[in-house]
DNA sequence: GCATAGTGCTTGCAAATGCAACGAATATGC
DNA sequence: GCATATTCGTTGCATTTGCAAGCACTATGC
């Protein structure tokens, strides 16, 4: 049971180091956005009123607030993004998806499923994928994802 | 099948930021080793000779070669690697595990058997694991792992 | 053999990131 | 109500990291 939960762990390491060279690289070449931009797009555009406050942005991204916060800024340059303060309370400022913000990100969306795609097309039956998926899934039974 | 495939990416990274945060901390804690230290010296635990150079660590580790360069500098003031040149080749600078080093992988792979076998003790069968880590391995089958 | 190309490693520099401290605002205990 | 504790966001600072350039050495083509 120890052997085989090292194993599983290591692997999954290991493919995500492989995965998150080639996605960051695809990605930024076609919409000039990094892996983990497009990420946080794609958190807000299935969030409710399409906007997220920055901790809780951070606790969702793995990173930390003050990284929320710079990442914000030029995202906000780019119109893709708004900064919304709370009226109830002054001390949320919820990160806000732009129309502009949405087209980019359905794009992205477009371009992770293709990668995606790519990354299971040889060897891999339909079946396959679900079942990895939803083992998965199981890890992050407690955590807020993306997936509607 | 492009939905499939999408779900088990988006769960993948989800599932590596979480374990990484996990690992990162408890490794950290016990032997005072990063996340990434503690694969290098595990990398050079399954070489042949104990070695490896700096490119081959930089390719297993998906990290630059200056920052394999950089990493080394203090896991050899504490003695856990040494540089080795290598005599037909003057460009090459093996990177070698010591007795020391041997002994501090051999504790941080308990550690990582034991954070592993952790994240799975809920709700998880040993055939399920045990499928988790084969299509993880999949995965990365033209890759370079640890796992003997 | 020699010129050229390629490889391994290091270093300067810039970008990214986390941590701790801070200010502002809200929540809590009494 | 008020004092204290907590939360949110930002900023300064140090650390980490990759990229590009450079140096030393080796392989290749002729």
């Amino acid at each position: 049971m120890t052997q085989s939960s090292l194993t599983a762990i290591l692997h999954l390491f290991q493919a995500q180091a492989r995965l998150e060279e080639r996605f960051s690289g695809a990605l930024g070449g076609v919409h000039g956005l990094g892996l983990k931009e497009a990420l946080l797009l794609m958190h807000l555009h299935q969030a409710p009123m399409l906007r997220l406050t920055r901790v809780d942005l951070a606790k969702r991204l793995h990173i930390s607030a003050s990284t929320v916060t710079r990442m914000a800024v030029p995202m906000e340059k780019l119109g893709l993004v708004v900064r919304q303060p709370d009226p109830r309370d002054a001390r949320l400022a919820y990160v806000v998806l732009t129309e502009t913000g949405q087209a980019i990100v359905t794009d992205a969306r477009a371009t992770f499923e293709r990668l995606a795609a790519e990354v299971f097309r040889d060897r891999w039956t339909e079946q396959e994928i679900v079942g990895l998926g939803e083992l998965l899934g199981r890890l992050n039974s407690n955590q807020v994802g993306i997936l509607v």
